[in-house]
RNA sequence: GCGCCUCUAGCUCAAGUGGUAGAGCAUCGGACUCUUAAUCCGCAGGUUCUGGGUUCGAGUCCCAGGGGGCGUACCA
């Protein structure tokens, strides 16, 4: 921008609110907030820096005492005071009628003020845009979580942290891309409509192509794609996506989430799930500063190695009783009966293991626990255990009593394939309506050959309500799914 | 889905057992040259979520509906 416009500096009051505004096009930011407070650290009260610096923001606090203002503004890194005396103020009236709220550009000298605060004085400043509406109670902002959400862009200015949580989201995501292209990875991109919803078990959301006259489906989850990519020849990839379960929405569940999926050839599940831990342990170190963090006021160590144990020892240690997939099915039903587990007569050993595996176990796993070898009845696309017949050889990671990840080697046998399908075909039938159905293009693309492959997926929005010790998922994402707001006729007769 | 809770001014909150809806902040007007949630004086600001009902009288009690929160279920 070479061509902005010369700076204002005197301001006639009939222009300065909303009927003659004139906005100017471009304003020339030189710092932020938070980059003077660093840079001006420790500096004696009375200082004069010389230094001349341009910042820009909303005003957020104002304090006017006649012939001397103070104002604090805020911009996306912080907050810093502007120090506005009468005499050298270019238009100083008009500086005191700003609202709070209004963004302004203003440039002027770094100094602090005889009580030590850093500041910026006011020799030159701008109205960029007026806001038309009050902003919260400065002190108290916004509590009530409905308008919070609705209306972001004012609660990322008014509520402590809010910011922040989204900045660390968004650094996490680049240092998880940074971590994965240093290990060769490519990312890639997958359809969103599906004609199949596969990959995942859960309800899709149905939508319709016009020219197509088709109803698609919006993904439940990109696998099915990236392992077609590691068909195609691609060794390493990865994708970072939305995808969208028609389920039900609570602090943990947004209809719409991010899922990082990532495929390797030539590797299995040993390998990924040194890669996951030493990945979450890298994204901890460079966001909290450390690998021990601190979560709803209770630490959580996510240094390496993590601790390894299978469905049914920890399921077995929690219930005080030896059980697997090899325990009668009689038995099985018996605990669930115990532990108040529902269960179907469809439920096979396997998946009665795991109902009470998450029932009972899971929710009380705080530090990172791997837990491995699944039951095959539970899990359509993992290949199975190299030497324990009827588990596959999968993982998932459960810290802070959460499902953060899961992972496995990869099922390449196309017949094997063929038939777990068509045993979810007859769950569907049975009333499982999250059971997946046959995509047979996948089949097909087994038939050109999968070579041995490991995949892992990774919920962003649970990794960032992790990093940034958020109890909702409504606070790492942007604009979490509500009902359409009803509007008053005062909203809509607004002009 | 189900259960519990909640909804009052732009924002944060008050209004014993039913009795004229108030305050702080913000806005508007005024005072003030080192404040920092500035302070001080003043004005204005309301379909108490909506619709019914009970009552002489409803923000308050009852019914229905709506929004939201939490828990639970499903799930990541």
């Amino acid at each position: 921008m070479t061509d902005q416009e010369p700076e204002q500096t005197t301001i006639s009051p009939d222009v300065l609110r909303v009927g003659g505004f004139e906005q100017p096009f471009t304003y020339e930011v030189s710092d932020h907030a938070d980059e003077l407070a660093e840079r001006f650290a420790d500096l004696e009260p009375g200082t004069e820096t010389g230094q001349q610096v341009s910042i820009a923001g909303r005003l957020m606090l104002r304090r006017v005492q006649g012939k001397l203002a103070f104002g604090t503004l805020a911009d996306s890194t912080g907050r810093i005071q502007l120090f506005a005396p009468s005499k050298t103020t270019p238009a100083f009236e008009e500086f005191c009628e700003l609202n709070i709220g209004d963004w302004v550009g203003v440039s002027g000298e770094v100094m602090t003020t005889r009580r030590g605060e850093l500041s910026v004085r006011v020799d030159h400043w701008t109205l960029l845009v007026p806001t038309r509406r009050s902003f919260p109670d400065k002190w108290h902002g916004i509590s009530d979580p409905d308008t919070r959400y609705r209306q972001r862009y004012v609660d990322l200015w008014v509520t402590d942290g809010a910011r922040k949580a989204f900045q660390t989201r968004s650094k996490m995501l680049s240092l998880l891309r940074r971590f994965l292209e240093d290990r060769g990875y490519i990312e890639v991109e997958t359809p969103i409509f599906h004609p199949v919803a596969g990959g995942a078990l859960a309800r899709p959301f149905v939508t319709h192509h016009n020219a197509l006259d088709m109803d698609m489906f919006l993904r439940i989850a990109p696998e099915l794609y990236l392992k077609r990519l590691i068909v195609s020849g691609f060794e390493k990839v990865f994708e970072i996506g939305r995808v969208f379960r028609n389920e039900g929405i609570s602090t943990r569940h947004n209809p719409e989430f991010t899922m990082m999926e990532c495929y390797e050839a030539y590797s299995d599940y040993n390998a990924y799930m040194e890669m996951t831990e030493e990945l979450v342990a890298y994204l901890a170190q460079e966001l909290c500063g450390s690998t021990t963090i601190t979560y709803d006021g209770r630490e959580v160590d996510l240094s390496t190695p993590w601790r390894r144990a299978p469905v049914s020892e920890l399921t077995s240690e929690t219930i005080g009783e030896d059980i697997s997939i090899e325990t009668p099915i009689e038995r099985l039903r018996e605990i669930c009966d115990q532990f108040e587990v529902p269960w179907k007569d469809s439920y096979g050993p396997g998946k009665l293991l795991l109902e009470i595996y998450e029932k009972t176990t899971e929710g009380n796993l705080w530090d990172p626990v791997f837990v491995t070898d699944y039951p095959a009845e539970v899990s359509p696309l993992s290949r199975e255990h190299r030497d324990k017949p009827g588990l596959v050889e999968r993982f998932e990671a459960i810290v802070v009593g959460r499902e953060l990840c899961n992972g496995f080697t990869e099922l390449t046998d196309p017949d094997e394939q063929r038939r777990r399908f068509f045993a979810q075909v007859e769950q569907k039938e049975a009333g499982d309506d999250e059971a997946m159905d046959v995509d047979y293009d996948y089949l097909r693309a087994l038939e050109f050959g999968l070579p041995p492959t490991v995949g892992l997926g990774i919920g962003m929005d649970r990794l960032a309500m992790l990093l940034t010790d958020r109890a909702t998922i409504r606070d790492v994402v942007l604009f979490p799914t509500l009902r359409p707001e009803v509007f008053s006729a005062a909203d809509m007769q607004r002009d």
